[in-house]
DNA sequence: CGGGCGTTTGAATCAAATCAATTGGAGTGG
DNA sequence: CCACTCCAATTGATTTGATTCAAACGCCCG
């Protein structure tokens, strides 16, 4: 599986490994709050162009399905949504988990009709767009259609990079990849992101990367044993993260071939 | 691998394979000239609207690399490109080939730079869309806007396709599906799928397909054993496929878990 | 013709899946 | 409150599919 790793000269795993301890470094800060800020600017223009329908959902509410007529775009208020796919032949995948500020329903623009379920993992707020009224709406909003077009393109270049964490990086690596990823996310809208409830089960979390159950639950356990996470005294649900930097340090590590031992 | 699998009581394999030396569909030969026709007005109305600055282009050209100032889209008239993506870390991945009436681009919407880098596989043609022509072009003629968003939402269902088959697919089956989705694309565009010219590597396929050259190997001498493909006289680089369904059928036969023998 | 790259194939190894048993919580009802 | 069930999660033992390592082959091109 790392057949295909071109293990670059510069790369420096030690240096990686040094910034551990490091406090978020200054830029990523910045980048935070100034996606957090956009999130925020584009629900308030939203808001204040379409005046879309609110819809409160609990855990486990699906607010389309595979197949059904596409009428609405969807934007995330607050909650967490997995998008799951049903293959001909039965074969079910989560393709994405949507937080705050993300859209819903992208896919279902070339084809009239949804090819993927949205389901609520969370209690939560989602805006319906109608996706005529919106297009009605940018034609008069040069920003609208800007803030459009960048967030179908930020679900490509997601889904880019999630192609390539399952092609490229061995189980433990992945699960470690997701933590981070997950971590960033709750960090750029401004959550707090030491102590993360995943609300996921091990399957779906192992569905999403691509391996059993089993196997997340031990990537999971040898993260806690290495100290990069941590679990919460009530159950093993909730997730503790000391430092977001030893997470991409532990992904680095799982690449790095040989330890340069001795 | 195979864990998420909800073996439906709907699921037939016998009748699937039953399927094997059926011709093409109707409905889907109705579906294929439908999008070749979709995609041909595609080019016309961009030709007639833009005018776009056509480019020439050899094997191994690059058209943008990531970093690189995103002030085009693109558009595939003629040839083939691949998509990849070099992570920090130096890992590299095929994430995306494209054909004729294709986009490429839509990665760099978001940040202001393609992510992603575009390569030539083939002579071929693109076409250079400047995004903010575009954009101006579209408001005066909503069937601009709708072509383009129907192309960023496939793109965006095919990426979930992707991911769906790297999780959930064993190798074999994973490569057979790779040819059946190429066999697929030359149809929609009105070319010849018996005989058709990979012009990739071992090495670039199974990068593309998560796994390694040489198992990407032995899955193509295993459909080739079993008559579902065939090597052209003159080397192996040419995929000879007499039955597209064939395909499909050992795809299922893969993930069958027992062949109800006897 | 010979060198270099891409491909095939075999053998050994390994990471992850599978199988199986156990533990731990959450919720229910006596 | 405790016993009970149910489901999620953990952990160990074993198997297996894919990788890795290695060797040989074929083809293109100077």
């Amino acid at each position: 599986m790392l057949s295909h790793i071109n293990a670059s000269a510069t790369l420096d795993p030690i240096r990686a490994f040094a910034a551990d301890r490091a406090p978020v470094a200054k830029p990523a800060g910045d980048e935070n709050r100034r996606v957090g800020q956009r999130i925020a600017d584009t629900l308030a223009l939203l808001a204040a162009k379409l005046a879309p329908q609110r819809r409160l959902v609990r855990a486990g509410e699906v607010i389309y399905q595979a197949g059904g007529r596409f009428d609405n775009l969807y934007i995330l208020n607050s909650g967490f949504f997995k998008i799951t796919t049903l293959s001909p032949d039965g074969r079910e995948q989560v393709v994405g988990l949507k937080f705050r500020g993300d859209w819903l329903g992208f896919d279902g623009i070339a084809g009239g009709a949804y090819s993927c379920d949205a389901v609520a993992m969370d209690t939560g707020e989602v805006w319906a767009i109608p996706y005529e009224a919106l297009l009605a709406a940018c034609s008069g909003h040069r920003d609208l259609l800007t803030v459009l077009h960048e967030a179908m393109s930020r679900e490509i270049a997601h889904d880019r990079d999630s192609l390539m964490s399952v092609c490229t990086l061995p189980a433990d690596a992945r699960v470690a990849e997701f933590l981070r990823h997950w971590a960033d996310s709750l960090a750029k809208r401004g959550l707090r992101t030491d102590q993360i409830a995943l609300r996921m089960t091990r399957a779906e979390i192992g569905n999403y990367l691509g391996m059993t159950l089993e196997t997340v639950s031990r990537a999971l356990s040898r993260l806690a044993r290495d100290k990069v996470i941590g679990f919460s005294s009530k159950g093993r649900r909730d997730v503790h993260i000391p430092d977001v930097a030893a997470l991409t340090a532990f992904v680095q590590r799982c690449l790095a071939p040989a330890p340069t031992l001795q």
